[in-house]
DNA sequence: ATGCACCTTGTAGTAACTACAAGGTCAAGC
DNA sequence: GCTTGACCTTGTAGTTACTACAAGGTGCAT
């Protein structure tokens, strides 16, 4: 397929699907003979990947390195391991915190049902500064 | 206290903190006699949260909404929901997207412990292409 | 054959920081 | 009293990760 299609499905556009080969994250595709870019499955994977992970927050460095754990087939276990482990804790930390934040919007709500608004405790539920 | 303290304890730079003023998503603290910026505790705790927020991938934007939903105290009851709803549905989006991609790091972490390393589906987790 | 949607490269602009320069403040130590 | 050092001030310039736009080539449909 061409780049139109696969930014498309993707939601990454053109010009960033391009600017993501110039940088090496995304592998230059073949060209047809019109010396378009014909993109496969796999890329449509990738680039989903790449465009949800940095929707949660995850740094283009971050991201090479969990794309390497998946492209570097013959690597060392202890390796896998130890990076496997450091990018867990960060989204178990990251989960923990929008759940906190979820539990505060969805307060915010059944008060708003209840027509009795109350105070709005957001800052204090990510901050952590909120009582239990 | 003053700029150099709370950027410590929040994790944010001065430099930052400088920036967020100048953009409006900090009010201007009160100065010393020296013009040194002093700042409070709520001050900690809006900045932690933005900090958080944006490490949760939160553009400026949508934590602008958020702070608007904690700052706007006298706000229609149909406001608050409306927003709060769709905050809440990225907000589940993310843990939802988050929760593959632990499962994922798991299974890898896992096959590890019992050396068999096996192939790496990070890629299939996030980007919804794996098999149950 | 002439739109029209699509593609190409390249360059410049944006958001959200981040670093650095040039200088002012102030408590501690000599 | 004076200097040293950690901290602060403003301002400007650089970085990351896009995003938009210009100038032109491609290819299918009318």
């Amino acid at each position: 397929m061409r780049i139109g299609q696969l930014a498309r499905i993707t939601g990454v556009k053109s010009e960033t699907i391009r600017f993501y080969e110039r940088e090496g994250i995304l592998a230059a595709p073949p060209r047809t003979k019109a010396n378009y870019r014909d993109y496969g499955p796999a890329e449509e994977a990738r680039l989903t990947f790449i465009r949800r992970a940095r929707d949660l927050g995850f740094s283009m460095a971050r991201i090479r390195e969990l794309l390497d754990l998946s492209d570097d087939v013959d690597r060392s276990c202890a390796g896998i391991d130890a990076l496997a482990r450091s990018h867990l804790g960060e989204v178990e930390r990251k989960i923990a915190s929008l759940k906190t934040l979820r539990t505060e919007l969805g307060r915010m709500i059944a008060a708003c049902e209840q027509d009795t608004v109350g105070d709005c405790r957001i800052i204090d539920a990510l901050a952590g500064t909120a009582e239990p």
